[in-house]
DNA sequence: GGCGGCTGTCACAAAAATGGAACTCAGGTG
DNA sequence: CACCTGAGTTCCATTTTTGTGACAGCCGCC
């Protein structure tokens, strides 16, 4: 699976040059010059990454990035601002507004790629094709194996989805909500009973035998959440 | 508890307006002019961040840098890559190593702090924000955590929202109304004195042994406050 | 068309949390 | 010291939330 850039840039021919040189690293992109539909396009595309010019149409490139920072559903989502404006003074105000990364231009393509690469790596390791491990679960994403220390697991494609969500973010609970925004999409209508039935379809198949402890917590009235000592504080 | 970030240098100079300019922005600040020891010191000091000058004593911030991802323990630290090459291949190859952040000099003091940030608030959301301390207690709000000292903490929901209201306005008294509100909601209807129950339940769950002091103040007709000192007031 | 793996729902069981009542305890008062 | 009020505790019926097994629909595959 690609990972999804939004390019927010009004000036075409660098859009183009950008376009070009993610789509050769392995991304997919959306654009556009405009700061408000960059906003529609955040809820549309569910991009994994935003890269902000600074000066663009109607809504400023930090004015946008401070507008996502706040929305809970993109609070999140990776930025990587780009801009003209080598001050420091505005550098600083960028990463401060809650950009992940900031380059001036003229930037070299490849230097982009490469930040943009390195902020996934952090953000979505799921994305970059490495493997993810956690509390004695490892997860190969490129060939959707996953382990649990030497025995091998057999999850079905939901519950694989689930399991590298938490990995990508351990410890931390998710409402019920959440993951089905997170695993089952946005658009989906399902009960959110059915997550319950997943986490313990998931539980089943990780806790291959009973000496194992159980990693998947249940959270009272907030949710679930992977978690290396989910048995010790059940005690 | 402030974040400790390691910084590799061997520029004297640098080492002082980089640690003072850390210090002020909240950080503790070990530092080594050697690769080596850099290695050593990661694994004693267990810092949050290392800061890599790419040209130093014994290895190279690079081989550094590689080492400390390919072992398990440290795979997941963060680094932000400094140093005076400016070749864009150089950069990319910093970053293509699994630096997070890749700053050359002369760079901005604030912006280093700014970079040092942004990296942070992504992988430790506890850090900035994402955990609430007072007189001892420390609650994880994303993991839905709660520790007194080395301790874990079990809570049942509403002791949960009950304890973080507290720990949101350390110190100030609530009436069992003001509790009300805040912890069920404006439009829940229960009897005052079903707070008390709660306060008790809180109490147990926090007081773990008898040799810690209560920190919930029990203030006559007016409410309840959570309070450092609860103990030596009633005295 | 039949088979097997996945999915989403349901209904019921089990577990945990909650609210309230009753009773006890502590502090202040005259 | 008896009395009164507010707070601490205990207990338990009720309500809320989660766990679980079963099942029907779907889809790709043989």
């Amino acid at each position: 699976m690609r990972p999804k850039v939004l390019l927010v840039e009004d000036d075409a021919n660098l859009v183009e040059l950008v376009r070009y040189n993610l789509d050769a690293a392995g991304f997919d992109v959306v654009s556009t010059p405009d700061g408000e539909e960059a906003l529609v396009l955040t809820g549309e595309e569910k991009p994994d990454l935003v890269i902000l010019d600074w000066m663009i149409e109607n809504l400023s490139g930090i004015e946008v990035c401070r507008r996502l920072r706040r929305a809970s559903t993109t609070a999140n989502l990776p930025i990587v601002m780009l801009t003209a404006r080598a001050e420091e003074a505005d550098r600083v105000r960028g990463l401060e507004t809650g950009a992940d990364d900031y380059l001036t231009k003229p930037f070299s393509p490849r230097e982009l790629v490469a930040r943009v690469r390195a902020v996934l790596r952090r953000l979505r390791p799921a994305l970059s094709g490495g493997s993810l491990d956690y509390a004695g679960i490892s997860m190969d994403t490129a060939a959707h194996k996953v382990m649990r220390g030497e025995l091998p697991i057999q999850l079905g494609p939901t519950e694989f989805r689930l399991l590298r969500h938490f990995l990508e973010h351990p410890g931390r609970v998710f409402s019920r909500e959440q993951l089905l925004d997170a695993v089952w999409g946005r658009d989906v209508y399902v009960e959110q009973r059915t997550v319950d039935v997943h986490i313990r379809r998931l539980r089943k198949a990780i806790n291959v035998n009973d000496t194992l402890p159980d990693v998947v917590r249940t959270v009272r009235s907030a949710g679930y959440a992977l978690d290396a000592d989910a048995q010790d504080l059940a005690a």
